[in-house]
DNA sequence: CCAGACGTTGTT
DNA sequence: GTCTGG
DNA sequence: CCAGACGTTGTT
DNA sequence: GTCTGG
């Protein structure tokens, strides 16, 4: 992975796929196609209150609590699946249990070597639901952060010729445990932590434009085709 | 003991 | 080359 | 993640 | 906050 995430730009698609309860439809979230880190990024988290699904939109790049500033020196926007339990800046969200989906369209990826970028999603229109991880960091002034980071794993097969890591994609049927809906062991949760499908993924070529991350429109989305040569 | 780090990806 | 901004 | 900047004096 | 290096 994975600098950057492709953003829905159809909410009611959300709302049936994350389901969503109306009123929490988040509408001041601005469709985005073209994403980077330290920007805004959709998430799904378990409101601690009422149980249910919420949308939330937090800085991707995780900070954590200690952290001195609201910016990191640096990169926590991937958190590398072997080492959460470890990693100082990873390890506190994790063990509070402090989980996310990060709901996008899809991401970009580049070929290793000649930088040729890639869209890379979900077969059938499905959104690309990535396993990631929040913290709340809290300034001095009493400010609040929200932050999270996508969890990294091994390429499948399908991005291998671009990759070796690739964002945890998370199925429908794991969604539950990883909200935290139903009651799952670290040792299981963990277990989800492995490459999506090939099969249930595709790729195509995009334009070189998405590499500035200003070049933000729906043609940079449209353009999907079949897989394509990788050459 | 204190000071300083705390991270990832990709490296023709 | 390396850092910052988006 | 990639693209773009990377600096100073002096100040319409 | 907590761990590592010196």
């Amino acid at each position: 992975m994975c600098g950057r995430a492709r953003l829905p730009q159809d909410y009611s698609e959300i709302k049936r796929q994350i389901k969503f309860g109306e009123h929490r439809a988040a509408p001041n979230l601005m469709p985005t196609w073209n994403l980077a880190p330290t920007q805004d990024i959709l998430t799904c988290v378990r409101d601690a209150v009422s149980g249910e699904r919420a949308p939330v939109k937090m800085r991707w790049g995780l900070i954590p609590g200690w952290a001195k500033e609201a910016k990191m020196k640096y990169a926590t926007f991937n958190a590398r699946s072997e080492t959460l339990e470890t990693t100082a800046s990873f390890r506190d969200a994790w063990k509070k249990g402090r989980r996310c989906l990060v709901i996008t369209d899809g991401f970009y990826e580049w070929r290793k070597g000649d930088k040729k970028p890639y869209a890379i999603a979900c077969v059938n229109d499905r959104l690309t639901v990535m396993a990631g991880l929040w913290d709340e960091w809290k300034g001095p002034t009493g400010e609040v952060v929200l932050s999270c980071t996508i969890i990294t794993t091994h390429s499948n097969e399908l991005m291998q010729p671009l990759h070796d890591r690739m964002p945890v994609i998370l199925d429908e049927k794991d969604w539950p445990a990883w909200l935290g809906e139903v009651e799952t062991s670290f040792e299981d949760l963990k277990k989800l932590l492995v490459p999506f499908p090939s099969e249930e993924m595709h790729l195509w070529p995009v334009d070189k434009r998405v590499g500035n991350v200003r070049n933000d429109d729906a043609s940079l989305v449209l353009e999907a085709t079949d897989i394509g040569p990788l050459l």
